[in-house]
Formats: structure tokens, sequence, C-alpha cells
RNA sequence: GGUUCCGUGGCCGAGUGGCUUAGGCACCGGUCUGCAAAACCGGUUACAGCGGUUCGAAUCCGCUCGGAACCUCCA
């Protein structure tokens, strides 16, 4: 069987993946900035990440799978004087930035739990790791890769790339930045415009803040995530993972301070997931180009006819590959859910198979290739292929045109169920564990059967249609009659 | 303006040198059915344009057109 490999966006090549430690493996993913409520675009990241996190348990690694709450550090802009996102939206809301933090965090965890999303081991917050930024701003000091200006402390990066190359992620050269850099006011405290904050001192005005040896003030814009990953995951850990639109600046400058810092590079593979796009164009919370969970769930919007459901929503983005970009439209949305009730037909179909004494198909082959399709840098698309190559096989064998094995039967159950809800992460809702339902719903294929044979079919129509009407559909076959919702 | 990426059939979306007619949705025909639905079998529509490399390109190179991301917070 083939073997995990991981496109690393740091060498722009897929990689065979070999954790640092054993079967260990440690993954940290940026996570939102809680100042509102999380659109479809956030989810898609995080709900990629957390079929990253299911392969890797799904093949048996023990993963630490870290993932921030950004509550605080974010600069509004240079030219805000360095106002921090969520104290503006919180003095535009009268509250407590807390409050605001609360309220978003809330909503953020309440999303992603209805998108089938396993929590992270450990969920740290910017705030809660102040003393650790602090230290982290201390020892890029001493090391001489920062400068303190006015009570700001600020990254040397200039100096930093004469001796360890600042841009091999992005891909930027260091001349080109100073070149297209644009002259913004509040910069006069930067030695270059290049440089970044890695403590901000507050102003007056300015409510989040914290006490440190430069200033009351707070930390900087990427600072965060390298205190954090290295506290919980150590100076070098295996997978760092985020949005594309983090790769420049926010990855780069973490590369740069955690080598600043320690001396070493900080990540193994870097991971980065595309964009999901509504009209051509990438969601945006600043340009108001969102799509959100809840209007998406209830189809209370103005760009669908309907809602479609968390796995419905989770099947669309898994049909398409992490790394690229993803069109949102009803149509395609639309087209997603009927290939998810095929798909989740098909399981049910597969627990009733019957066994014949040997497969008219190779089923090892089958499973194989579901590893082969996840263990090409996580090709759920692929791997969606060849489950619905499977399904085919499945409701083949159930008509009687292809048979199965006993051992092949049992084999395909398990790893069917398991890529399609442990790995996909999936939630088969047309399920019902509702005795009551079920009695009701027998007694009434029981009147219709009944009907029918009395070839009473005004009847046995009645039924069928206005269970249709009521979402429930009725199919009929040699072996009886079965419905799904 | 700079950096990077993309342009696949009616729609979504894989594939990156030769055999995947990927897969899903839609559409058409057939089997099954009291009629349907579902399922199964078969079919239709393709690699933005132009030029080049090659025995051979959707896949490599160049140009043109179109789109996206980043260069300011952003998943």
């Amino acid at each position: 069987m083939s073997k995990l490999h991981i496109y690393n966006t740091l060498t722009k090549q897929k990689e065979e993946f070999k954790p640092i430690q054993d079967d260990h493996v440690g993954m940290y993913v940026c996570g939102p900035t809680v100042y509102s409520y999380v659109h479809l675009g956030n989810c898609r990241t995080f709900t990629s990440f957390d079929m990253v996190y299911r392969y890797l348990l799904y093949l048996g690694y023990k993963v630490r799978y870290v993932r921030n709450i950004t509550d605080v550090g974010h600069l509004e802009s240079d030219a805000d004087q360095g106002e921090d996102k969520i104290a503006k939206k919180a003095r535009l809301e009268q509250l407590e930035p807390m409050e605001i933090v609360q309220r978003y965090t809330v909503d953020f965890r309440n999303v992603m739990r209805q998108l089938n999303a396993h929590p992270p081991n450990i969920e740290p917050t910017a705030t809660g790791h102040l003393i650790e930024q602090i230290q982290m701003v201390q020892e890029i000091l001493d090391k001489g890769f920062a400068y303190e200006s006015n009570g700001s402390v600020y990254f040397d990066v200039e100096k930093y790339n004469e001796s360890h190359g600042y841009g091999e992620l992005s891909g930027r050269k260091i001349e080109d930045l100073i070149a297209g850099s644009r002259e913004l006011d509040g910069q006069e405290e930067k030695r270059s415009p290049l440089d970044f904050a890695i403590w901000k001192k507050a102003s007056p005005e300015h409510i989040m803040r914290w006490p440190s040896p430069w200033s009351d003030g707070f930390p900087g814009w990427h600072l965060e995530c390298s205190a954090m990953s290295t506290k919980y995951l150590g100076e070098t850990f295996d997978i760092h993972g985020g949005g594309m639109d983090l790769k420049f600046p926010h990855h780069e400058c973490e590369i740069a301070q955690g080598c600043a810092a320690t001396g070493h590079k900080p990540v193994k593979y870097w991971m980065h997931t595309n964009m999901l796009t509504l009209n051509g164009k990438k969601m945006s919370k600043s340009t108001g180009n969102t799509l959100s969970p809840a209007e998406l769930f209830s189809g209370e919007n103005d760009k669908l006819e309907k809602g479609y459901s968390p796995s419905v929503v989770r099947f669309f983005m898994m049909q398409a590959h992490y790394s690229s970009e993803l069109d949102f439209s009803s149509d395609a949305i639309s087209a997603s859910e009927k290939g998810f009730i095929k798909l989740m037909t098909a399981y049910g179909v597969l627990l009733k198979l019957e066994t014949s004494s040997q497969s008219s198909k190779n089923v090892q082959e089958m499973v194989d290739s579901f590893y082969d399709a996840m263990n090409d840098d996580f090709n759920t698309p692929i791997l969606i292929a060849n489950l619905f190559e499977t399904t085919k096989y499945i409701n083949s064998v159930h008509v009687g045109t292809e048979t199965i094995s006993k051992e092949d039967l049992e084999l395909l159950q398990k790893e069917f169920r398991g890529f399609v809800f442990d790995v996909l992460g999936l939630v088969n809702e047309t399920e019902s564990d509702n005795s009551k339902m079920d009695e009701v719903m027998a007694l009434l294929m029981e009147i219709r059967a009944e009907s029918r044979a009395k070839k009473d079919f005004a009847t046995s129509d009645l039924i069928r249609d206005k269970l249709q009407e009521a979402g429930i559909t009725i199919k009929d076959s040699k072996e009886g009659t079965t419905w799904t919702f």
C-alpha cells in the first residue's frame, strides 16, 4: 500500500510524511479571530484540517491537535495607531472585549460541532498566554533580532534576512518587498517598513493592555501562534496549517520568530488550504461577501432557495481538494446533496447485503484505492469517486448481478464505514433510530402492500405521494419496500 | 505595479506526457415496475486561444485573453 504524502508549501513538493517522533504527530492550525460570526469560508479551512486530523487518527497516529483562538493582538491597520480589532468592536457595541470574545467563541464552537468537526486537543487563547509571549519577545531581543522603539518592540527583518533568509515560505524576496512597500503613517518607529511589531505599546484609549518590560501594551500580530505552538508542541513540530491568506505575512513571520528565538525552523510540513469563494470572490468579513453557516443550514438567505444540512455542506467541501479554490453556488451544493444521499443509501444497503461463496470483484483493491487516494495528499475528491465506484458494486450485489464473500463484506463494511464517517466525518442523517417511527412506517407499508395486492392503486399511490410530500421516499424492490428521508 | 496560482464537457470537480472515455449532478435510451421512484446497463457533451518541444500533450515551454490569492486585518 502507498504511504502518506503531504504537499509541503514550504518546499513546494509532495513529501512522504514522517513524524519527528515515532507515531506521535504535532499539528497546529491557525484558528479564527473571534470578533464576529464565522462565515463559511472560515469553516472550510477548519473542516479541511479536521479531515487531516481524522485521517491521521485513522492511520493510527497519536495526534496532538492545537488550534488557537485569537482574542487579541491583530491590529486593525498601521493607520489606526495599533487599535485592536477586538477593542474596536467592543466600543462599537458597548461591551467588554472579553464579552465579544466569549460570544463569538461560543458561536464558532457551535458551528464546528454542527459540521461534525472534532474539537482540537488544545484550544489556547492569546490572552491566556501573555507571559509566554512576553518571554518570547525577550528571547528575540536577546538574540538581537528585535529592537525597542518608544515602548514597542519590532522584529528586525533586514537583520534577520542576513543570516536566515526571509520570505522562503511565500517566495518573496526582501528587495522586492522593500521596493513594493507603501509609505504609511505611524511607521516612524520602525527602522524598515518590513519590520513588524512583536510588542506594541498601547495608546491611552486602548482597552486591552498588559504590563511588560517595555510598556503597557499588547502582543504583536504573529507572536501568539509562535508562543503557543512552541509551548504545546515544542520548538519543532510536524504540521502547521492555515488558510492560504495567512501564508504571507503571518506564517512567514512565524518562521522568522521561531528561527530567531530558537535558531531552527519551527515546522516540518506547512499546509495551506485554499479559499472558498462566493461569486468567484473570496469570502471576507471586511468586504461583506459572506455566507454564514446558520443561513446555509436554515436556507434563510437571498442566495439559496432552501437549506442544506451540515453533512451535505461538509460533503460539498470534501468533493474538492483542500488546496483548490472552491466556488460556492446553489447548483453545486444541490448536486452534492443528491450525491450525498446516494452514498448514504448505499451504506444502508451495504449493511444488509447477502453474501456468496466468493466475490465477483477484488474488494481488497477497492479498499486500497481508498487509502491510495487519501495517501496522495488527502485527495478527498478521488476518495469520494472511489467510494461511488464501490457504491455501484454494492448496489449490483444487492440486485444480484455481482457477488461478495462473507470475509470481503466484513472488510468492506469496516472500511467503507471508516472512510465515510471516521475520515470524511459525514453523518448519516437519513438514519432513523426512532422505533415508534419505524412501527408507524411498517404499518403504512403493510397497508400499501395489501392495497397493491388488491390492485387498489389509488390507495397505494396516495400513501406514496403523501409520504413524498412529507419528505419520505418509498422504494419498491423484489425483497419488499423500504423508505428513506 | 510586484509575487504566486488557476482556466477541463450543460454545472461542480479530479487528473499534470501516451490505457483514467475519473467521479457526482443534469440530460437521453434500455432493464425492472401496475405506474413511478430507487437501482442496474448503455449513451451524449472536454481539456481558454495561438504557436513551439516531442514519435506522442489537457499535462512541458512561450505568447495572448480571462479569473483568483497575497503584497493592509483576513481561514
